[in-house]
DNA sequence: AGCGTGTATCGACGGTTGTCGATGCAGGGG
DNA sequence: CCCCTGCATCGACAACCGTCGATACACGCT
C-alpha cells in the first residue's frame, strides 16, 4: 500500500503506447519489447466483465460511464467490478476521473484504434503458397 | 487422456466464429456469450511468446512456418512452444497440418479480422459529453 | 461535525496458466 | 528393422488471476 492519494486519475504510465503504432503483425515479426507490451493490452481484454465493461463504457451515452452505471448489468460484486476497471486503466485502454462523488470511465480510443490495426489481417487468403 | 489421435489437424471446434461479426464493441454492449467467446481469443493473444508466435507465422514466407521454424527464436522449450501453439490453434487463431515429418501452422485472417473490426473506434474523440 | 453514499483497497482463497524435464508417437533413412 | 529426428503429451510446480467480504477513503448533505 504505497498509493492512496485518492485517484490516479486520468493520465496513467499506460504500457507500450508508443513502442509500435500501426503495422500489422502479420506483415513482419513482432519484437519482444512490442510484445511484451501488447500482451499486456491482450490480457486486459482477455475476461468476459472486462470485455463487456469496455463495451458497456463505449456504447454509453457521451462515450462514458460511472461506476454506479456498470455494477448493475454484471453478477459479480463491486469490489470485482472496481478491480476490473483498474486492470482496464493500467492497460491504457480507459481513462477515469473523479467527479463529485463519482468516479466515470470512459474508452481511449487510440488504444483500441492501435489493437485493431495490429491486427489488420490480408482478409484475402491469396498467398497459396507453392 | 482422451483424444490422442495423431494430430487434431487442420479444422477445430473454435469458440465462437460465428456468435458476432463485425459490429465494433464500442457501438453496442456486447452479449455474455459473445464476451465469453471474443474473451478466449484475446487470452490466447495475452502471452508475449504467443503474440511473437503469430507474428512469426503470419509473416514468414508462404504465410505459414513448421515448428522448426519457430522453436529458435525463443528461449523457452520446445514442449512450451507446443503448448503455446496448441493454445492459438485451439482458439481459432491458426489451422495446423502435418506433412511429413513436420507440422505447418498458418494463420486464419478470418479470425484476427472479426477482432479487428470488433475493435475499431471511431478514432476520433468528438464525444465531448456535456 | 456527523452521517450516508459511492468507490477503491486489503487480505484471503481456489482455480488457472506458463514453464520445465521426461516420455511417447510418427515418419524417414540407414 | 532399428535408430534418429521432429513434434506432442504428461505430470509437477510455482506464479498469477478472478473473486469475495471486510474495510478504508472521498464527497456531499444536513
Amino acid at each position: 500500500m504505497s498509493k492512496q492519494a485518492g485517484l490516479p486519475v486520468t493520465r496513467l504510465p499506460m504500457v507500450g503506447q508508443d513502442t509500435v503504432c500501426c503495422v500489422p503483425m502479420v506483415r513482419e515479426p513482432l519484437g519482444e519489447a512490442d510484445a511484451a507490451g501488447l500482451s499486456r493490452m491482450f490480457k486486459a481484454l482477455s475476461d468476459p466483465v472486462r470485455l463487456r465493461l469496455l463495451s458497456l463504457i463505449a456504447s454509453h451515452e457521451g462515450g462514458e460511464a460511472c461506476v454506479c452505471d456498470l455494477t448493475g448489468p454484471f453478477d459479480v460484486s463491486q469490489p470485482t467490478i472496481s478491480h476490473h476497471l483498474k486492470v482496464l486503466r493500467e492497460a491504457g485502454l480507459v481513462g477515469s476521473e473523479r467527479r463529485g462523488t463519482w468516479v466515470y470511465y470512459w474508452v481511449l480510443p487510440e488504444a483500441l484504434a492501435k489493437l485493431s490495426d495490429l491486427l489488420r489481417a490480408p482478409a484475402a487468403p491469396a498467398e497459396v503458397p507453392a
